[in-house]
DNA sequence: CCATTCCGGTGACGCGCATCACAATGAGCC
DNA sequence: GGCTCATTGTGATGCGCGTCACCGGAATGG
């Protein structure tokens, strides 16, 4: 697939015509990343928007003694980066590649040149960033309100719904899980080994099935 | 001050020209909360913005328990709702007054028409949206990586900085500091107090001074 | 100016969860 | 197959902080 109809299936540009999506494939530059590899660093000054075109990366917090926090996993389709194009500040931190990757890199001029020509992008991007903006929101409302099964219960239903029914395939690991909700891996084992036992999931090794809609959805919304 | 003058002073605003500003202040209406009362519900649908013109609100999400969380405060030349307006989704948190204020609403057909118009102010639109994220990534990253007191601590730079001196007048209750920050009321003061004790920073009723901004810039970014 | 509500301070107690420490199973690779 | 590294399961221990309880003082408003 060459870069133009690769492009036609990114929700960010869906809204432009072909022409327009030609300049686009003509702005990009491909650029691939090892699993493991930093793509980008906090604090680094930013000039340019990244397209996952194939793999998936994490954008992380890391604290001074190790500790991370996973702020979002972005797979085929997704992009980041805006930000900094957006308000010239620095990188809000870091995004680290899960698998081998593939990114689509555009730099900030040529950004603001198509977006200016294409004021329909703005508002995709606003769409965007309102939706993140909301996700971060409730983040903040789980990690203050919720225990950890909770927030575990909360991911898992947002998990299967983004996945369009009670089937989570490639599930993540608690690992993974933990450091997105702000738990240790340890911790994560024992709720999900919980809900298995109380009969809301089922679990055939990196498929997660839910199996109790309303217990978690209750689960969810309180605390022990 | 008439409502065209006071546009002037709201950065959302401040790229359009006086014509565009007059039609602004033609499609607003004018409505005052008395402290306390609620301007918006959590999951409603919403079709308007409002603006700041007098007195200060909070943005926040309550459990079914009744505990809190505050998202954010805004004060004079503040805006919220843009959201729904954006993504036709309901309302994502609650908003209520803290003091008696006075709002400016633009429904949703004017806010369309008059960005429509004016290509600028969804740049600033975008601005804005990323200077919330980047807050609520903050704010996530501190809720998992530091403890109650080096939250404080952050919160206090913050709002330092913000307010442009090491010396922060009209300080928030340690009730309100901890629904900002995920803590309660108790473990605040005693925080608060052992800042004090340590010669960190100094309080005077309602305003607190930062006497020694690098320790607290230490604290902030490790656990005790 | 008194009464009521708000605010800050401080002790005691208990629990959720991080942390440490291993064991066991599963997955990728030569 | 056998080796290695990633992943999960589970016990023991300790502590940060929420919660409850109660106090004095400041602010507010009728």
């Amino acid at each position: 697939m060459n870069t133009s109809d690769f492009l036609i299936t990114v929700p960010l540009f869906k809204s432009i015509d072909s022409v327009e999506r030609e300049r686009f494939a003509e702005a990009v530059r491909e650029k691939s990343y090892p699993k493991g590899s930093v793509i980008l660093f906090e604090d680094d000054p930013g000039d340019a928007l990244f397209i996952v075109r194939q793999g998936r990366v994490k954008v992380v917090l890391i604290a001074e003694d190790g500790r991370e926090v996973i702020l979002g996993i972005l797979g085929v389709g997704d992009h980041f980066g805006e930000l900094s194009l957006i308000d010239d500040q620095p990188r809000s931190a870091h995004v680290i590649a899960m698998e081998d990757s593939v990114l689509l890199v555009l730099r900030r001029e040529d950004f603001r040149k198509r977006v200016e020509a294409n004021p329909t992008v703005a508002w995709s991007l606003l769409a965007e960033l309102s939706r993140r903006l909301r996700h971060a929101d409730g983040q903040i409302g789980s990690l203050v309100l919720l225990d950890v099964p909770g927030r575990i219960a909360r991911m898992l239903l947002d998990t299967a719904d983004e996945g369009g029914g009670p089937l989570i395939e490639r599930a993540l690991t608690h690992q993974t899980i933990a450091h997105i909700i702000g738990a240790s891996r340890e911790t994560v084992s024992r709720a999900m080994r919980e809900f298995q036992d109380a009969g809301w999931i089922s679990t055939e090794q990196r498929r997660i099935r839910i199996t109790d809609r309303a217990a978690l959805q209750k689960r969810s919304q309180q605390r022990a």
